[in-house]
DNA sequence: ATATTTACCGACCGAACGGCCGGTAATCAA
DNA sequence: TTGATTACCGGCCGTTCGGTCGGTAAATAT
C-alpha cells in the first residue's frame, strides 16, 4: 500500500493525490484504508523515512572505510546513486517535500545534516589532498548532490543500470567532461 | 501580481497556495484577482513561459558564436547558470511541474527540447574532440542540467553571486574535482 | 461452536478551494 | 460635467478533499 500510494505521489503529486485515488489503485475503498494507516500524511512520513535511512547507512558504512578522504567522498557519492536507485521512488518523495509541514519539516532536517555529512568530507578530502582546494566545501557537496538528486528526474530503475550511471557521474564529478 | 504569485508557489507549492493567499499577499481580496487574470493556471503559464524563454534566449545566443563546439558547450551551461539566477523564481516554477494539465505538458516537452540543444551540442563537442566520448551524450546533458537546475534547492540570488557558481560549476563540470 | 479480531464498506461531514456575479467607487477621457 | 472604463469588493456556488462513524462479513483463536 505504501508503494502504491508513493507510485501515485510520484505520478501526479502529493497534494494532487487523493485518498480516493490511492483507495481505487488498491481496489478498495477510502474507508478501507484508513483501517491500515492514521492519514495521508502517515504514507509520506513512511516514504521519507524509508529514503532517509538509505542515505545514512551508506555514510555510516563509508565513515567505517580505512581509505582516504578523497576516495571515502567517491565511495558516498556512488553509494548514494545506488540508494536513489534501489529506493527510487521514495527518493524522489523526499526531495520533492517543500516543508509545509512538521513532518515535512524534519524530512528537510535530516536532508541538511547529510548535506553536513558530505560537505564535511569535502573538507577533509581538500585537506588532505587529491581534490581541488579552490571552491568552497559546502558549494562542492551541493553541486555534486545536486547532480545526484537530479536522477530522480529522467532515471528509471532497471536491473543493473545504476552502476553505469554511478561511473559516468563520478568520471564527470572527479575527473570532469574535458580532455587533453 | 505574477511576482507575487509565484513567490507563493515556491513557498508553499503551487496546488498549496490558494487564489485567496494570493489575494491576501497583494492587499486585495480574491474576486480582484479575477479581474486581473482569467485564473490560476494562467499564472502558471506565464511563469513557466518566462523562465523558458530565457534558456532559448541563451542558446540561441551560444549557437551564434563561431568558437568550437566544446567552448560553445561551457559557455551554454555557463549561461543556463545565469539564466537561472536572474530568473530564479521563474526557473524554480517550471522545474517543479509535473505535466499534470495541458499547459505543463507544453512546458514539459519545451524543457525536452532544451535538452535535445544541449545533447546535441555535447554530440558535437566529442565529435570535434575537446570532451570525453566515453559517456553516452544524453547522459552528460542530463547530469549538467541537473547540477545546473539543482541550483534552484539551495541558491538564493544576490547581485553577482550568480558568476562565482557559474565559475563553480563548470569547473567542476569540465575539470573535475581531482587534482594530481 | 463461540468469541474476538481483522478487513472492509456506504454514507456522511465540515472545511477549503477555484471561480462567478452583481454592484460600487475611483479614474480618466470628452 | 458627463460618460465610460478600470479597479475593486462581498457574497455565493458547486466540487473536491481528508477524515469519521456505524455496521457487515470473513478470518482466526479458543
Amino acid at each position: 500500500m505504501l508503494a502504491a500510494a508513493v507510485r501515485l505521489f510520484n505520478e501526479r503529486g502529493y497534494d494532487a493525490t487523493s485518498m480516493f485515488d490511492i483507495a481505487e489503485s488498491l481496489g478498495i475503498t477510502k474507508s478501507s484504508v484508513y483501517h491500515h494507516i492514521s492519514g495521508k500524511e502517515q504514507l509520506l512520513q513512511m516514504a521519507m523515512d524509508r529514503a532517509l535511512d538509505g542515505l545514512f547507512e551508506a555514510a555510516d558504512e563509508v565513515r567505517a572505510l580505512d581509505v582516504p578522504a578523497p576516495e571515502r567522498l567517491e565511495r558516498l557519492v556512488r553509494r548514494s546513486v545506488l540508494v536513489l536507485a534501489e529506493r527510487f521512488e521514495y527518493v524522489t518523495v523526499l526531495l520533492r517535500v517543500r516543508g509545509n509541514t512538521e513532518a515535512e519539516q524534519h524530512a528537510l532536517s535530516r536532508r541538511r545534516d547529510f548535506d553536513t555529512i558530505v560537505t564535511d568530507l569535502v573538507k577533509q578530502a581538500q585537506a588532505e589532498g587529491g581534490v581541488r582546494p579552490d571552491i568552497d566545501p559546502a558549494t562542492v557537496a551541493r553541486l555534486i548532490l545536486g547532480m545526484v538528486n537530479s536522477l530522480t528526474e529522467w532515471y528509471r530503475p532497471r536491473t543493473g543500470g545504476a552502476e553505469a550511471i554511478a561511473d559516468a557521474l563520478t568520471r564527470i564529478a572527479f575527473e570532469g567532461l574535458r580532455t587533453e
